[in-house]
DNA sequence: CTAAAGATAGCACGAGCGTTCAGTCTAGAG
DNA sequence: CTCTAGACTGAACGCTCGTGCTATCTTTAG
C-alpha cells in the first residue's frame, strides 16, 4: 500500500521529490511507520520503482498479451499504453516517461534502473517488430530499432501533452500517428521504392 | 551570468531541485549575492526560463532563419534541434524538454510557463507546416498540428535518449525519422489529384 | 568630494528533510 | 499464558532549504 501510493505520488512530484514526511502524512500514519520497511531514501526509491514497473506490467504488457504476436502486439501495445496514459494509472502520467525525464542527466542506482528500463522496452518493441518482419506484415528491410524509437516517441510525447494540456484529444493524435507509422512500415512498395 | 549558469544547471536538476546555495556556491558568491537580485526563488526560477528561452531563440530558432521558409525550414529547425542537443548547449539536455516533464502534473507559473511555451513550439511547427503547403511542398490534406507533433516527439525522444544513453547514434536516429516524416507528407500524385 | 544607490557578505530564523532511537502496541509460536 | 518479532509512535539529531536583516564595500550622480 505504501508503495503503491508512494509510485503515484513519484509520477507527480518526481522520484527525488518524493519525501517520506509528505507520504506519511497523506497514508495517516508517522514517518517512522514508513521509514522502517526501508531503511534509507534510497530504498524506498528503488522498491518504488519496482512497484511501479509491477503496476507497468499488469496495465500494459499484459493486457496487449492477448493480441497475436507481430503487427498486431505491436498495435496492442501502443493502444494499452495510451489507454493507461488516458486512464491515469499515474495522476502524474506514464511513470517511466516521467523517471526518464528526471534521471537522464544524473548518475547513481535509481538512474542505472531507468537505464535498463529504457532499454528493455525499447528492444520489447524492437523485438515485436521483427517478429511482425518474419511473419512478412513489416517490410524485411526496416530498422527494427528505427520503428521501435518512432513509436515510443509519439507514445511519450502523447503521455506527456495529455497530462500538460488535459486534453484527450493528444491521444488520438498519438494513436493515429502509431497506426500511420505501422501502416507506412507494411510491406508494400513505399515512396522510396518507386 | 546568473541566469545562465541557473539554466544550465536546471537542466540537469531541474527547475525545482536548482537551489540558491548550490547556485551561489558554484558561482563563489554568497547565497545573498544571488538571492538579492530576484527577491524570492520563484521569481529565480521564472528568469531562469525566460533565459533559457533567449539560448533556445539563439541556439534554435535563429539558425534555422537562414533557410526559406516552408518545407527546408521545417527541416532546418529539426536539424538545428539535434545539434543543439548533440552540442550539450544544456548539460542536461533540452531545458524545455526537462521542463515539460517536471512541470506538466504541476501548478503554478512555471507550469503555466511550460505549458504557453509547448503550444508556441507546438504552434511554430505547424505554422511552417502550413507554409509548406501553401508551397506545395507538402500535402494539403495533411493535418499540420499531426505532423507538428510527430515531429516533435522525434526530436524529444532523441534528446531524452542522448543524454541518458550517452550515445550519439540517437540523433541520427532523430534525424533519420524527422527526414522520413517531412519526406512522407511530400505532395506526390495520387489517382484524386490527377 | 560627497551622498545616495546598489551589490555583496555574514548571520540568524523557522521549516522540512533524512535518519536514529527508545518505547508501545499487537499478533503469532511454543 | 508467556515470549518474542515486527509494526508503529513520538521525540530528537544534524543538515539544508528559502528568507530576512544589518553591515560593509563599490559604483555612480550631482
Amino acid at each position: 500500500m505504501i508503495l503503491e501510493h508512494a509510485a503515484r505520488l513519484a509520477s507527480v512530484e518526481g522520484i527525488e521529490g518524493l519525501t517520506i514526511g509528505r507520504l506519511a502524512e497523506e497514508l495517516g500514519v508517522s514517518k517512522s511507520g514508513v521509514y522502517a520497511h526501508f531503511g534509507s531514501k534510497t530504498q524506498l526509491q528503488l522498491e518504488t520503482v519496482a512497484e511501479a514497473r509491477a503496476i507497468f506490467e499488469r496495465e500494459v504488457m499484459r493486457p496487449a498479451l492477448d493480441a497475436p504476436e507481430g503487427a498486431s502486439r505491436l498495435r496492442a501495445l501502443a493502444d494499452a499504453y495510451l489507454c493507461y496514459v488516458e486512464r491515469a494509472v499515474f495522476p502524474g502520467g506514464c511513470f517511466f516517461a516521467s523517471l526518464l525525464a528526471e534521471m537522464d542527466a544524473r548518475s547513481g542506482p535509481i538512474h542505472d534502473l531507468a537505464l535498463a528500463g529504457e532499454r528493455a522496452w525499447q528492444e520489447g518493441l524492437a523485438d515485436e517488430t521483427r517478429k511482425a518482419q518474419r511473419q512478412g506484415e513489416i517490410a524485411a528491410d526496416l530498422d527494427p530499432s528505427q520503428l521501435a524509437f518512432e513509436l515510443q516517441a509519439c507514445l511519450e510525447l502523447s503521455n506527456y501533452h495529455f497530462v500538460l494540456f488535459g486534453d484527450r484529444h493528444v491521444i488520438d493524435r498519438g494513436r493515429k500517428a502509431v497506426t500511420a507509422l505501422i501502416e507506412r512500415s507494411r510491406t508494400v512498395p513505399t515512396d522510396r521504392d518507386r
